[in-house]
RNA sequence: GGGUUGGUAGCUCAGUCGGUAGAGCAGUGCCCUUUUAAGGCAUUGGUCCUGGGUUCGAGUCCCAGCCAACCCA
């Protein structure tokens, strides 16, 4: 074979030269018995078995290799003699790449060094892998390939393959606890004719069949309160809402929500299910309540606490506390000079309370970092929920703050419909297209007294597994398109005719 | 949108004052039948992100752009 080091050209080379011996580089014939995982854990010394799995590494000794193989639940070692296998197929194991999917089936026994592996008496390629994988070693460091070829941090990176197992238990554990009291998983249009429920702005697609444009969601309450007025009195989603806005550090476009709505319940019974539920979670993935955050060299930044019960402060204390015992005697200057002083620039055309709310969340928020229930938000700030009977001036609403971002917003639910109605009236002002009329007739039959919350999926899992950014939670983040992508195979394709 | 940092071999990274482009791993060939980041010998491999500019000469300096990370908004 000619020198060169065009990984793609040696690699297809090898397979061409397989298929001109008659071998088929992509076989599908190999049944493993067992994965790594459950080899080692019940093997004896001398019993044959079949693996399957990825080569990461060899060690050439001239007449015998040691090659390690990964499947998705371990590493195991095979050992290929030259004499166990014969000369040809000696040879044959020589040529394989790492990154090539093959069959082994052998012999279970330890090593000199006492290590667990299969000495290989057959096997078989599997796949034949056309390019090289990552540095063995420091595995794949680049953050943007990463992101943009997932599949490449999950071969080389444990830690990630780890986080994304935790992302899918966590997701199953809140399913279960959901499911053991009586709520329904129920799933809502994702395609929505008004993207109500929040205030974001859309992604906007068309329907060509029925000639008209559809939104994808920013949010499923609209939907899930009409299953209420249905009559399913304890329903919850988790999915996917959309929003058109930028990518942060904490933002992705798509992003998993989960909704929750039990009739009859309200703010304070989603307050105690989510201090059970988020315990619960943590508990029984990562086998504690204390979270650890660390830093890049391994130092502990901060352990958040879930151990229940959590803080209760209203909107009001925590302000006055975090910025002047009378603070809510200030008039709107004296506000928007604490902003500006706090480096909030943009607060000259804001009304008094968002001006406040802005203080909030500079000055409180960051500094939420056990878990605290924020309640009696000011009703402008929530315009769907009741007011509070304590307080006319707030709402029965709390959000969820842990790890100093918001994590869980939590409502008693408007179900009175004239008011509703007005609400959102004066939210969608001149729009009128924009108001969810089918949603406003459906709260006219009735909808129950009910409590629901929001959890954004992805920042609990920030929260939980200690990442700092979103996209590590994430499989496949946004990123910008590359202009020319050069990962395309250089193969020969057909000239279209003309 | 603004600022900072980065982009060099397939991967992980060096590259000094502007003077022929470097290492480790991976690859290729040879030696090696209990290694495990195996070892030894030899060797291949570069659009230095892109486009301009300054200069006798640019990976390096300047300008513009692209992509990313972080911070700010």
């Amino acid at each position: 074979m000619e020198e060169t080091n065009d990984f793609f050209a040696l690699r297809k080379n090898k397979l061409d030269e397989l298929r001109a011996k008659g071998m088929d580089p992509f076989r599908n014939e190999f049944r493993p018995t067992r994965t790594v995982a459950q080899l080692r854990a019940v093997h004896e010394l001398g019993m044959t078995v079949k693996v399957a799995g990825r080569l990461t590494a060899h060690r050439r000794m001239g007449k015998s290799i040691f090659s390690d193989l990964r499947d998705e639940s371990d590493r195991i070692q095979i050992y290929v003699q030259k004499d166990a296998v014969g000369e040809d197929e000696f040879e044959r194991f020589k040529h394989l790449d790492l990154g090539d999917i093959i069959g082994a089936e052998g012999e279970v026994f330890t090593t000199k060094t006492g290590e667990l592996s299969v000495k290989v008496v057959k096997f078989v390629l599997l796949t034949k892998s056309l390019r090289p994988p990552p540095e063995k070693w420091h595995g794949l460091q680049d953050i943007e390939i990463r992101y943009r070829q997932r599949y490449l941090d999950l071969m080389s990176n444990s830690g990630v393959r780890d986080l994304f197992r935790n992302r899918s238990r966590v997701i199953q554990e809140i399913r279960a606890f959901l499911n053991g009291r009586g709520f329904m998983e129920v799933e809502t249009p994702m395609m929505q004719r008004v993207a109500g429920g929040a205030a974001a702005r859309p992604f906007v697609t068309h329907h060509e069949a029925l000639n008209c444009d559809l939104y994808l969601r920013i949010a499923p309450e609209l939907y899930l309160k009409r299953l209420l007025v249905g009559g399913f009195e304890k329903v919850y989603e988790i999915n996917r809402n959309f929003r058109n806005e930028g990518i942060s550090r904490r933002h992705n476009p798509e992003f998993t929500m989960m909704e929750i709505y039990e009739a009859y319940g309200n703010f304070r019974t989603m307050m105690e299910l989510l201090e059970e539920m988020i315990p619960t979670v943590a508990r029984n993935v990562f086998g504690t309540l204390d979270i650890k955050h660390t830093g890049l060299n391994g130092e502990i930044l901060r352990t958040i606490k879930l151990e229940p019960p959590w803080e209760r402060k209203t909107y009001r204390e925590l302000l006055a506390g975090a910025v002047a015992p009378d603070f809510w005697s200030w008039d709107v200057e004296k506000k928007r000079a604490k902003a500006r002083e706090l480096g909030i620039e943009t607060v000259d055309g804001l009304e008094d309370f968002e001006v406040v709310n802005q203080i909030f969340e500079k000055a409180v928020q960051p500094n939420l970092i056990q878990p605290t229930f924020v309640t009696h938000l000011p009703k402008e700030l929530v315009p769907l929920a009741k007011a509070s009977r304590e307080d006319s001036s707030t709402v029965d609403v709390f959000e969820l703050c842990i790890n100093g971002q918001e994590i869980a917003p939590g409502y008693s639910e408007q179900n009175d419909p004239i008011e509703q109605r007005e609400r959102l009236v004066a939210q969608v002002g001149q729009e009128i297209q924009n108001l969810d009329e089918d949603f406003l007739v459906a709260l006219e039959h009735g909808m129950p007294p009910a409590g629901g919350v929001g959890v954004g999926i992805d920042r609990l899992l920030m929260l939980l597994a200690g990442a700092e950014s979103i996209r590590d939670v994430i499989l496949f983040p946004q990123l910008k398109p590359q202009k020319e992508v050069e990962i395309l195979a250089p193969v020969n394709v057909p000239e279209p005719n003309l």
